[in-house]
DNA sequence: CCAACTTTGTGCAAGCGTTCACAAGCGGTA
DNA sequence: TACCGCTTGTGAACGCTTGCACAAAGTTGG
């Protein structure tokens, strides 16, 4: 599926017309925003279960359908890529996925160290999406004594003390926090000071960091709490329409 | 969106002052930028860390240092849910996380569905932040015929054919799947004919729901594969800013 | 009571990202 | 080769979000 990695170099399948020299793909990455990042990676998803069913050829109408956007976003986020569609008949699937690819970075390998091997760490270290995807586990860490040496999901647990060691012996790109919320500044630190510049962080913190370091927050409870909002809106929404909050307003709208 | 019939009449008087009637609590949370709704879910959890160590009053300065984002932003933030503040002084804690719990919709509770008890599924029902802030999990769903009945985080696991009857029943608003990608859409499709309106999605698909339903997504390979970009970003800066051109793939990483 | 100082709340302008609309380009056909 | 229909790529308009800068409002000290 997405294992192309390697690939891409000598390969370059960058042909005739646009001349895509190394110093434009810098250039272009550059430009792209934030948010067509995360769509180019849906795109990506997409465009690789297409290949895995054969499909060789799709229209941007197509692809946008499946990837739950308007095809007007989704032509220009891939602008941003490049332009690697043939008017008249879509894009080239193989052709698609290999540049995206290496726009995102795929086409090398992103070591991954996972802190804190509690139900989420455990969850994470036997993910089958991130190695499959590019992105091996390289490490694992926790505080607890009694975990370390512990194999989860194939890989011997280290302990914490150990990170920076460990990070830089092992080339880890990308660190992923999974402990609980007292710990995770202090051991962010530690990933940074490992040389680790991109950070995913599950803790429900806000990470104080280096200009120099990405970090990417998954916080379940927003998440939760923004579906609530709407759910909130939602039921007043109701409740305006039809009857209303009692006498505190005697405001009545009329649907 | 769309949903502005009802009002055009002669609605919502906007009073004087602060009355702040349900009304006026309507209109303000439907015209809250989404972006700004997941800041206020992260306000709310700084303020709450705030209260328990006793701090009563506190400046945008300070809150929106905590939070990780500039002060006018936060006011302006703020003042999507009201003028709570005092000018000179600051926000009174407790005043402030009441308002915003209310606008959030926190004062109602939310009973939560797990679907998919694997790996994140167990995490998910043993995960404390949930029931801790008003997110109870009422049930659990899986496939697997023999985790029926098997109590996970003290709440027994029910057949996934038994979704429509059990959500309803026990009046699930929030539906989290943590299935595989396979599996998604009959879930999402079993939930939302059960009623659930909110769903958090962990499986990497694009989910097709009605417009009435709120989906959210948590994709962990597109997470991964943004801060991939970061890095090939960095490192193709790097690589530009000293050599020019030449190698493909140009590693160089500076601290 | 006044003056000096602090901090909020917000109008306004700049910046991004999204959407629209259409010219340009390509394959197929006669 | 010339024409036709289809789909891409993108300039330009639009709308949402951010950041600035400052008046309004409150506190404190004399």
């Amino acid at each position: 599926m997405a294992d192309r990695r390697g690939e891409g170099d000598g390969v370059v399948t960058t042909p005739k017309t646009t001349a895509d020299t190394p110093a434009d793909v810098r250039e272009r990455a550059r430009a792209i925003p934030e948010a067509a990042v995360a769509r180019l990676a849906v795109y990506l998803r997409v465009l690789s279960g297409m290949a895995e069913q054969g499909v060789t050829t799709i229209s941007s109408e197509e692809l946008a359908g499946a990837a739950g956007v308007n095809s007007a976003k989704l032509r220009k986020d891939l602008s941003y890529v490049g332009s690697y569609g043939t008017r008249g008949v879509g894009y080239d699937v193989e052709v698609l996925v290999s540049h995206i690819e290496r726009i995102l970075g795929l086409t090398r390998k992103h070591s991954v160290a996972v802190v804190g091997i509690g139900n989420l760490g455990h969850a994470l270290a036997n993910y089958g999406g991130f190695p499959s995807r590019g992105f091996p586990v390289a490490a694992l860490f926790d505080i607890d004594p009694d975990l370390t040496g512990v194999p989860v999901g194939g890989i011997p647990v280290d302990h914490i003390d150990d990170i920076t060691s460990v990070c830089s012996a092992r080339e880890v790109s990308i660190g992923v926090i999974a402990t609980p919320p007292q710990a995770a500044q202090a051991v962010c630190d530690r990933l940074v000071s490992a040389g680790v510049q991109c950070i995913l962080n599950f803790a429900p913190v806000v990470l104080q960091v280096p200009d120099y370091v990405e970090v990417r927050k998954v916080d379940l409870a927003v998440e939760m709490q923004i579906l609530s909002f709407h759910v909130a809106r939602r039921a007043d929404e109701a409740a305006g329409d039809v009857v209303n909050g009692v006498g505190v307003d005697g405001v009545v709208i009329r649907p």
